[in-house]
DNA sequence: TATAATGTATTAAGTAAGTAATACAGTAAT
DNA sequence: ATTACTGTATTACTTACTTAATACATTATA
């Protein structure tokens, strides 16, 4: 399984775990079924602590994304499309309201708010394509 | 100058005054060469420690809006509106841009997304002006 | 120059978040 | 039962952030 650990970005290395995992899981690059790497295999691989992967397993599993089988590893939870969807609105929704909220804010209208929001969405689409 | 502090949001108290007060600026609620309530003042009226205050004028100076006048008091500073426009932009941009890379790792379209931010956009702005 | 108003530098106390060390608990296979 | 894998609970260390206490510096004005 990919997974990149930038640890000066400030971002918390638990919170770069879940965000990683999750994407992948809501893009099927992780399938129902599958197992994840275990804690210390992880953790030995990022150069972190067990507990640290654990806690960020434990995020997931709330989120009803994995399951946890103790003594036997985590795997990766059967989610319908329609649940599926419906977590992804959830993620967006909660970015996608506070910027919403700071145009409003911020007095700027709707269309022109867009118009941020396209160029930001090709921007980063163009990007994200050339490095794979 | 109205402002409003929750101690219960987890929003420390100088980002809420920060917050607020550039609000006020960005959209003329105070305007070029208006003084700000004094540290003290606002910090009394507030029932918080000056240097609180303080901190969060500290943050404004450095953004340009205001200048500080020791034994005087602050003031909101000349900002031509190319400028303003342009940090308005910087700080939309900041979350907008977010919420676009939210949405492509979700794997959601730039349409899709955008009926997102429509829904929030109407769902926020009736609300505020309920409140006004 | 004395006073009373402004803002400020320094220091410290309080709190929360992140990470890690250690020892423990469940499961499968031999 | 033993072994060698799984994950976990508890505890504590570290760091950064927020807030506050105190004493200090600048300015206008009487």
């Amino acid at each position: 399984m990919l997974l990149e650990i930038d640890h000066h970005s400030g971002v918390p290395i638990y919170r770069q775990v879940i965000m990683q995992i999750r994407q992948q899981i809501m893009t099927d690059g992780l399938k129902e079924g599958d197992q994840l790497e275990t804690v210390r295999a992880l953790a030995a691989r990022l150069k972190v602590n067990p507990m640290t992967v654990s806690k960020a397993y434990s995020f997931l599993e709330v989120e009803g994304l994995v399951e946890r089988k103790r003594g036997i590893g985590l795997f990766v939870t059967k989610v319908r499309k329609d649940q599926k969807d419906q977590i992804k609105g959830q993620l967006l929704s909660n970015i996608v309201n506070k910027a919403a909220i700071t145009a409003i804010q911020l007095g700027i209208s709707e269309d022109e708010a867009i118009e941020f929001f396209k160029k930001h969405y090709k921007e980063y689409n163009s990007k994200s394509r050339r490095q794979k």
